[in-house]
DNA sequence: GTTTTGTCGGCTGTCGACAATCTTCTTGAC
DNA sequence: GTCAAGAAGATTGTCGACAGCCGACAAAAC
């Protein structure tokens, strides 16, 4: 073992270099344009033209882009190319379900395994209302959100839930993001997590599956109708 | 519309050439070496080498095997290269907790909204027992197993659903082959699929999804103990 | 004998180029 | 004016090449 990073005698004070690659910075860089909506809906993303913009050859930024169609940020057509992956109301629809699916079998398995998980969502409810107080901005909110469902999967014990969730949750948050605006009171979207806590800290996994049901239930309806609301709005406009 | 094949009059009796491109074919050509046990869990996948047997450059390899990586076949290590994915008790046993998660909210909106499909998943019964006769081949068995849950998730109307059942199949097909046989009575295989149709031609919903949970929960505890046992046998030989 | 250092073969990461394909624009016929 | 066919341009699909990185073994130092 001459890398064991976890000796318990560190010879010296370095800390391991980061090592992503290309690949992974292309990514993580259209992640944050399509994210930002930099980069719209639907539109063409040519390898050649990033390729050219971020100045190196398109084999990096086409492996970044198969990278995004897994995570379904982006959609690929066969010689014609990667698009931004357009979300319709119903494609969304099914998203909530199936996270209604995966949260609530998450949070009965970390209600009755896995107690411990509570200090760290309860941390990350007070990072919600920090960022109520902030009155920050709609990404900062989405993500702190994002990442208090994570912890429950994570909570979970079970790996699997936490990939797909993984897998979703960059879709998720463009949903989130083409909407604009969801709540007008921040605090009172943190709030609507609080029976979820109570229930695990209950100890009561039916009550807290049937609380975050509840909760991302009522999330599904209000994105869904916005969609629906803005793609009415767009036909109407064509 | 320049090429709708399913036109109502063929001029000539010509099928449709496969469009899949090279990658696809690599995909599925490494996807049979791997679920028939031509290369081994753990085994290297050198992209060079693939490419000199296939007589192709490394492009296309190298993207078939990324494409493999987000169904969990194969895993990426970075400057490292491909290997197959090797399978770990634990991981099987978190598989099949997520596919009773996935399918029991699948049969239950296939029982409550879709009873159409019935037909498709009878017939799909009746295949599993024409292959019991014929005393088909064990891959022959696990697919046409795969496909009758992979009709319930299909049936639910929520596309994620079959997405993740698609995403996790071959690595479920792969566990299954891995330990060789299962059942030693192929129609009592067959026959434990029974309640679950039965319960979704009388339209009950909770006992549909009852019995899907249960028909995966055995196979979960069989398919996990017999891995158990194989790690075990592994660990002695050491 | 054990640990560190140097070397080597093989593989991946990235590149630029060419061929195949699609898209768009133009042209021409009706 | 509309539609179809053809040409031009741009983009993807695939290739072969080269540099950098990795793991293994050999050599050297202690």
């Amino acid at each position: 073992m001459t890398r064991d990073t976890s000796a318990v005698t560190e010879a010296y004070p370095f800390l391991p270099l980061s090592r992503d690659g290309l690949v992974d910075r292309v990514a993580h860089s259209l992640v944050n344009a399509i994210l930002s909506g930099a980069i719209r809906p639907g539109e063409r993303l040519a390898e050649s033209q990033i390729a050219r913009q971020m100045d190196l050859s398109r084999a990096p930024v086409r492996e970044a882009l198969r990278l995004l169609e897994s995570s379904g940020l982006v959609e690929y057509r066969a010689n014609r190319g990667f698009f931004v992956h357009v979300i319709s109301a119903t494609s969304i629809r099914e998203l909530y379900e199936l996270r209604i699916v995966i949260e609530t079998a998450a949070v009965r398995a970390l209600t009755e395994t896995n107690p411990g998980a509570l200090p760290g969502l309860r941390a990350q409810m007070a990072e919600l209302h920090r960022l109520a107080d902030e009155d920050a901005e709609m990404m900062a909110h989405v993500s702190a959100d994002m990442q208090f469902h994570r912890l429950i999967c994570e909570g979970s014990g079970n790996r699997r839930f936490l990939q797909v969730f993984d897998q979703i949750s960059n879709e998720t948050k463009l949903g989130l993001l083409v909407i604009g605006r969801l709540y007008d009171d921040a605090h009172r979207m943190a709030e609507t997590h609080e029976p979820i806590i109570a229930a695990i800290a209950a100890g009561d996994a039916d009550a807290a599956a049937a609380a975050i049901a509840y909760h991302i239930g009522v999330a599904k309806d209000l994105v869904t109708a916005h969609i629906e609301a803005q793609q009415q709005q767009e036909a109407g406009r064509t």
